[in-house]
DNA sequence: CGTCACTTTGAGCAGGTTCAATCTTTGTGG
DNA sequence: CCACAAAGATTGAACCTGCTCAAAGTGACG
């Protein structure tokens, strides 16, 4: 499903290829209009600020996903790569107003609308479940998105620790550490490090998250 | 800054325009593709069912906006009126692919993204702000979306009832309701009846709301 | 092998929920 | 126009989930 190297986004639009190493490039996002950023490579998180320490992660973003960076908003939002990554940037007034709608353009809007989706299941997610739920339903939405197949398991290779899966979640630390305890001592997980995740239950797991599916 | 009577969207998109009367309206939007819904008047709310008499109201719709219903979520989401209102469905498949872009295609896309925005802002307000910031919060953009100018003080006239104010803030009836007690004491705000709102204290209200500015 | 950041675990606390009772608003029919 | 009923809103008290603060443990990298 992700566009390739020769992809429809640079094939008939004006982007702008970025190779971002780990960290922050928060410069190269203009404030004056929506940005849209389509991830080539590499993971990307953007981030509210709400001021004191305090942060939102509205989303993160893998290989192939689109992600739209808010302006005219109350919160101000930032991207950062969690890796080095290589990402192409698209002002939304280029999108249309050009003309020459290609292969590429119902592809791209997909995309931004699947975007949305997810940000609609976040609210969600932020707005009515339980510590549980949200890690459960986390932990799927990870497998469907980055998962690997490996001898029966799944293995996750998450790219976040775990203060930005609680900024994400609207979690403490503290409270994401807890239940992926207690989730290991279910046996629904196993966990190898910090960064790996192996899913032993996917059902039990889509159970405990609570959604209707 | 709405669209008019012949507006942009019918003149150069397959829409269909329909009357609904307050009420749910589920039947009408397709389950196959995401659906853009445009707001031509009423007032629509966009609900998340999470089963067990969960829901989570994704957005608040009012006249000449533009409303995008997630699909391939697990969440499932239906549309509802909460006045009569007259709304256009039109189906992302035929924004962008069928060519013609047209002078409505890049407000249309403008305010997908607006849609979006919301959205982002309140993943924000969900994941990390307290009750008092989030009663504030909404104050404020009910303000800057519906509120009338009346000597001096501002007004809203909100067409939702408590229920769904806590529904779309992640919050319960009695937590708004202690919530407006308090602004009210606070005289930052002062209500008539259960719907009508006035605004004493804008500037109060938006340092109450917690976001940075 | 030592250091530093990240993670885990524990104990006490607090904001918001739950449950229950009362009060207010709104709409309806006499 | 008033009385009544039903839905919605407010208020109160007890409870519980997740937070805060603190300390100990673990993994990653020089």
């Amino acid at each position: 499903m992700r566009m390739h190297a020769s992809h429809p986004l640079s094939a008939f639009l004006p982007t702008r290829q970025l190779r971002v190493p780990q960290g922050d490039f928060d410069d190269e996002i203009g404030t004056d209009g929506r940005t849209i950023v389509y991830i080539e490579e590499g993971v990307v998180k953007l981030v509210g600020h709400l001021g004191a320490d305090r942060e939102q992660i509205a989303a993160f973003a893998f290989e192939g996903d689109v992600l739209v960076v808010p302006a005219h908003v109350s919160t101000p939002h930032t991207l950062h790569a969690l890796k080095d990554s290589v990402v192409y940037f698209l002002r939304s007034d280029d999108l249309l107003l050009k003309g020459r709608p290609a292969t590429g353009a119902g592809q791209l809007l997909d995309r931004i609308l699947a975007d949305l989706g997810r940000s609609r299941e976040l609210s969600a997610l932020l707005g009515r479940k339980s510590a549980r739920e949200r890690i459960c339903g986390f932990l799927v939405e990870m497998e469907e998105r980055i998962g690997r197949r490996e001898n029966g398991a799944v293995t996750l290779d998450l790219p976040m620790s775990r203060r930005e899966i609680g900024d994400h979640l609207g979690l403490t630390i503290e409270t994401v550490s807890r239940q992926l305890t207690d989730l290991r001592e279910r046996r629904a997980i196993a966990t190898c490090g910090r960064s790996r995740i192996d899913i032993l239950d996917p059902q039990g797991l889509r159970a405990l998250a609570g959604s209707v599916d």
